[in-house]
DNA sequence: TTGAAAGCGCTAACAG
DNA sequence: CTGTTAGCGCTTTCAA
């Protein structure tokens, strides 16, 4: 447990000031030989700068938090694996918090950053705009993932069925609550969904039902666009983010509605729970029951029949939102969409 | 973007002096209104105390910093959940990192960590003694979590009842580099391995592979050891972490050596490689070949048949290894060996 | 019980 | 080009 060298020591050893250390260090200008001693000392001293001292001065800390419903969806896995990349080639410190799609624990997390002053946020949101409000005025720089807060997008009723936050400035004269401001980077999920049910319906299903779980709300609106007209509300159920509540969601759903013949899970654990309660009902999939699920994850390969998925790039997603959150630096950066893509496999068959 | 208040605007709403703030704010003594007024103050100005300025006070950070090899492997997700648990209800933050099974990654990950000084850590080691001792020689707690650094594993020939590498100490007196003495949180590999082996046994195989990864060393050793004293070196393969060496891997196995009748994977990744590749050889499974895999991963009971697996408790050992780092009070914290459970699904059939 | 004062390690003026 | 100095927000002696 040695005492580490601080900037004072190196300044010492190599006979300056300082200021000229802590300047040679962060690429200042100084003189070669002074450069090259200062260099050679703090090498041999193997000194390493304190965050914790140059951040205090600078009011600020330089890494990023991240915030994720739960680590154990692989999908969110991806999400985290890309921040991840794009935090190391920057050399900068993530701080991770799991919220349990939780708005409360979403807050006490929100709060220990600020309390770390960490001013820089990515989250996958869980509460809605009074949630997040405080953050963005404390001036946390926050970008969205995956999803944005529910308040946000029921802003304007005209844009609620899109689900896409940027039509909505334009459409929107004078909002009630000045919603949230933060650019976020989310998958196209209004193509996604459209591009499933469209096949779906290529193969004749009629009855089609949505499982959805947390923060699903763009995916529901897209898939009631989509559907069209006369939602069948029986055939729009939700789980409340566990394992367990999703399986018994979708466990209810087939039971409840055995003239279903397909369902679009809205995220993986969705899925899982919909292939899971189809086995123990003994529905087949796809002869019973087709599925399409989104999240392309490596078991869906491994599943039989190999399932039918709505990939979203999880890895680039957190990359993005990364890269967004540290160019912040100037203006408001511009949100970003990313493609979805539908990978046929063999959970959907034609309507029998 | 309004700056916070400080201890100093605290002090001056309340009329008393920052020192009073502080020690009311953690508990210390002060007298009953004194306390009152400056808790209400402190309330009204919606003051948080920066942990910048209190931990270069205290030339340490509260957090702790976790170190795996990749969250996309569900195992490492329910691993880190635990440990996001337990740092949770300690009001600490955790500082990630992903080493993707790359030492060279791992030691910079440590060195930002040390940065940071984040004093504290939990990691799911990749490098070897090398790598580690510099964090220990700077004072780091570290607390190995699911693996040891390979040469760390021969340091104390007491405990070369685990039966793996230790057996080597026995036979070295003289221990040359004094290893790493961190305690950890591990699976009782060789209990899981064994009776996953004689299970397999039971069922009538004789010639059983081994399909390890990166850290699966003591997995291997107890393979061998359960299986006895010629090991058919073929039948004992190893990928080197990512997906596709996995699938490369599995694939070989069973390309070289048709003639084996039951695999045990070290690992969830590697066992989903032995499902694709046993499919794409159209092996049949368990009809054609028996498997094993540790990790007990929801979608384990998704596959068909679903697996057989040796579960060991991730979540458990994160929080296990979360704890341990933060009780790092007083003296050496004991070291922890989980139990693992073999859960019998349907990858395993009597031998053909 | 309380306040004043001394830094923790660093950077950013500001002089020289 | 370089050194001196003044804090960043907090905890912690040390007196009062």
């Amino acid at each position: 447990m040695e005492k580490r060298a601080t900037i004072k020591d190196v300044a010492e050893a190599a006979g300056v000031g300082v200021a000229t250390v802590s300047r040679v260090l962060s690429g200042g200008s100084a003189s070669p030989e002074t450069r090259e001693r200062v260099l050679a000392v703090a090498a041999q001293l193997d000194y390493r700068p304190s965050a914790l001292g140059r951040n205090l001065r600078q009011r600020r800390t330089g890494g990023m938090g991240l915030l994720v419903p739960d680590l154990t969806d692989t999908f969110y896995g991806q999400l985290a694996e890309g921040v991840l990349a794009c935090a190391r080639s920057a050399g900068e410190p993530v701080v991770l918090g799991s919220t349990g799609d939780d708005p409360e624990q979403e807050s006490e997390l929100i709060g220990m950053l600020l309390e770390q002053s960490v001013d820089r946020l990515i989250a996958v949101p869980t509460g809605d705009s009074d949630t997040w409000a405080p953050a963005i005025r404390a001036g946390m720089t926050v970008v969205f993932a995956d999803r944005l807060p529910s308040q946000a997008v029921l802003e304007d009723p005209g844009a609620a069925a899109v689900g896409d936050l940027m039509l909505l400035d334009g459409l929107a004269p004078a909002p009630r609550a000045r919603p949230l401001d933060a650019p976020s980077v989310v998958a196209d999920d209004r193509a996604g969904i459209r591009t499933a049910v469209r096949y779906l319906r290529g193969l004749g299903h009629k009855r089609i039902a949505f499982l959805g779980g947390p923060g699903h709300d763009r995916r529901e609106a897209a898939f009631r666009e989509a559907v069209g007209a006369p939602v069948d509300e029986e055939l729009v159920v939700f789980g409340t983010g566990s394992r367990d509540s999703a399986y018994a969601a979708a466990s209810g759903l087939f039971q409840s509605r055995p003239d279903l013949s397909a369902v679009v899970a809205g995220g993986n654990v969705l899925g899982e729970a919909a292939v899971l309660a189809a086995r123990e009902l003994d529905l087949r999939v796809p002869q019973d029951v087709s599925l399409v699920m989104y999240d392309d994850v490596p078991w869906a390969e491994l599943c039989s029949p190999p399932l039918t998925v709505i990939a979203q790039p999880g890895r680039d997603m957190g990359y993005r939102a990364a890269e967004l959150v540290l160019r912040a630096g100037g203006r408001r950066p511009r949100s970003v969409v990313l493609p979805t893509e539908l990978i046929i496999r063999g959970s959907c068959g034609p309507h029998r």
